[in-house]
DNA sequence: CATGCCCCCTGCACGC
DNA sequence: TGCGTGCAGGGGGCAT
């Protein structure tokens, strides 16, 4: 599921709803994540405020008072869900036609005002993991991850250098972790799009002889920064909605190429169709037309 | 080093 | 209705 603008929103939701929070209990129905669990989770949460709740690329960091930090992906299925009061909150997820299993709720964390948290995970892809104080920034989790796509250090020159020399395609680039921390699929096809780039295109392409960044090169991104912006505004609309208890207007942002195999392109003055094609095994969904 | 392939796991949509 | 097939937003390991 969980891409950098919905990992965004959990993120905020959780800040909102469950902040300041003590933990009084809790449960594991089912450890055996991607990695499983750490044994004594429980017993080592149990009493903790939250702290704060940060997110770097993918992972959610859950900064607790004794300084550990409770690290939580979600993989491809993982989604919260917070009960505080008589409202239940699922922010992020944005398949809004898939059933929730109760039977994949691995882990409730109780809390002193009655709130309850649940991670759900039917595939269990993803993890949760707790780090011992001041190790966070040395996990080699963290220390993967390049720059943050909305940050000033995804620049032209930050990218120029990553892309120098590297036949490997656009995508493939843009969806390594290493190069910019927090892009998946969805939102890999949406900026090429945007930015009107193939997907195939050599990375390399993108930098001029010099080593110096390319027209192309801003272009792609305005394209990746506008489009998570986007994302992670409408996902903040989603919440104040549900917060307000207001149905969901709409299942939230609008894909302009992903998914939409064989409808017509949507970038302005282009009358191609998208068709879906296969790169590292997963789909890529373009317009040959306008991405060149 | 880089790239493609397979795997982890479950649910769902589709065709027969 | 029921069953088989392929596919899914992530990521890591392995062979080539």
């Amino acid at each position: 599921m969980p891409e950098l603008p919905e990992v965004e929103t959990v993120r905020g939701t959780l800040e909102r709803l469950v902040g300041g929070k003590v933990i009084s209990g809790g449960s594991v129905s089912q450890s055996e994540l991607r990695c499983p669990m750490p044994a004594n989770l429980l017993q080592r949460l149990a009493g903790q405020r939250i702290q704060s709740v940060k997110r770097r690329g993918k992972f959610l960091l859950v900064g607790l008072d004794s300084r550990e930090t409770l690290i939580v992906h979600l993989g491809m299925t993982g989604r919260i869900i917070v009960q505080t009061g008589t409202t239940t909150f699922e922010p992020g997820f944005y398949d809004r036609g898939a059933r929730r299993f109760v039977s994949h709720d691995h882990l409730e964390l109780r809390f002193k005002d009655g709130s309850r948290l649940f991670y759900n995970d039917s595939r269990r892809f993803g993890f949760i993991d707790l780090v011992r104080p001041g190790r966070l920034r040395f996990d080699p989790r963290m220390r993967a991850l390049g720059p943050e796509p909305l940050s000033n250090d995804f620049s032209p020159t930050y990218l120029a250098a990553c892309f120098a020399g590297r036949k490997t395609s656009l995508k493939a680039a843009l969806l390594c972790q290493e190069t910019v921390a927090g892009l998946g699929n969805i939102y890999v096809c949406e900026a090429l799009h945007r930015a009107r780039l193939s997907p195939r295109r050599a990375a390399r392409t993108l930098v001029g002889g010099n080593g110096a960044p390319t027209m192309r090169l801003d272009r792609l991104i305005a394209a990746i920064r506008s489009v998570l912006q986007e994302a992670v505004a409408a996902g903040e609309q989603a919440f104040l909605r549900a917060e307000r208890c207001e149905p969901e207007a709409s299942p939230g942002v609008r894909f302009r190429v992903y998914d939409r195999e064989g409808e017509p392109c949507l970038n302005a003055g282009c009358k191609g169709t998208i068709e879906r094609s296969i790169q590292g095994g997963r789909s890529t969904f373009f317009c040959r037309r306008c991405q060149r």
